[in-house]
DNA sequence: GCGATAGGTAACCATTCGGCTACCAATGAC
DNA sequence: GTCATTGGTAGCCGAATGGTTACCTATCGC
């Protein structure tokens, strides 16, 4: 699971909010949550495995802490969605522009899934 | 679905990192990926869905469009995230910390699935 | 009118997800 | 030593994902 699919489940955002104020132990995670423990126990394994947490042993109890770095890649993501190549004065060309470039695609696919956060 | 789990799939990314440059219609969309055409039609409704696309009918075609509102509540969360309350001046003293908030919790449970992205 | 093109829907299938209960190991409290 | 607490794992289950092929409708080109 990356760090997308980590932000996709709700309970797994809330523990992040939860954690983001100071790290906790899964007791306390738990705690206000409708699910069961061990619920939490996954969804903090999978937090853990895209890297939005990590974790230190104290004694019996573990604490969990927020890794904020983990998150670049999807402020990337969206930043780069929020750029608009295309400037507004050349819109009310869409339609020629639309089908020239459907066209070219046509012929030259260059699709790749990697390149997304680039 | 919401905007969270529309960005959880990586054929989605790839498709809204596509509009992003310009609105483009399904079969050019489907072109590059490696997955059949009714699959692309799948994730362009689960997009629509979580508000990320417009869509707009253009004789037989269909074309997509970015739509960039819809990913605020994405940058409000992460930024929510990022957002630490806690100065690093106070970090030597956070065993002290957690237990006291514990018992804080154990005692007031304020957790809410739902003020997440306040 | 007719064939080709665009694109949605239906039905099906395998896998993953998110939850549960039951159980276990390890540590702390006394 | 004994018991309570912490928290992970195992095994199960139902629902949702993500893919496929087959099929249908609608529009465009000629």
């Amino acid at each position: 699971m990356d760090i997308f699919g980590a932000l996709a489940d709700p309970v797994r955002r809330s523990l992040l909010a939860d954690l983001a104020s100071e790290p906790r132990r899964v007791v306390d995670l738990a705690e206000g949550l409708p699910i069961s423990r061990p619920a939490v126990s996954k969804h903090l394994r999978l937090l853990l495995e895209a890297g939005a947490v990590t974790v230190a042993d104290r004694g019996r109890e573990r604490v969990y802490a927020l890794d904020r770095s983990a998150f670049a890649p999807v402020t990337a993501y969206v930043a780069g969605l929020a750029a608009r190549p295309i400037p507004d004065s050349a819109l009310d060309a869409l339609e020629t522009e639309v089908r020239r470039t459907s066209r070219e695609r046509r012929t030259n696919p260059t699709h790749e899934l990697t390149q997304e956060t680039a």
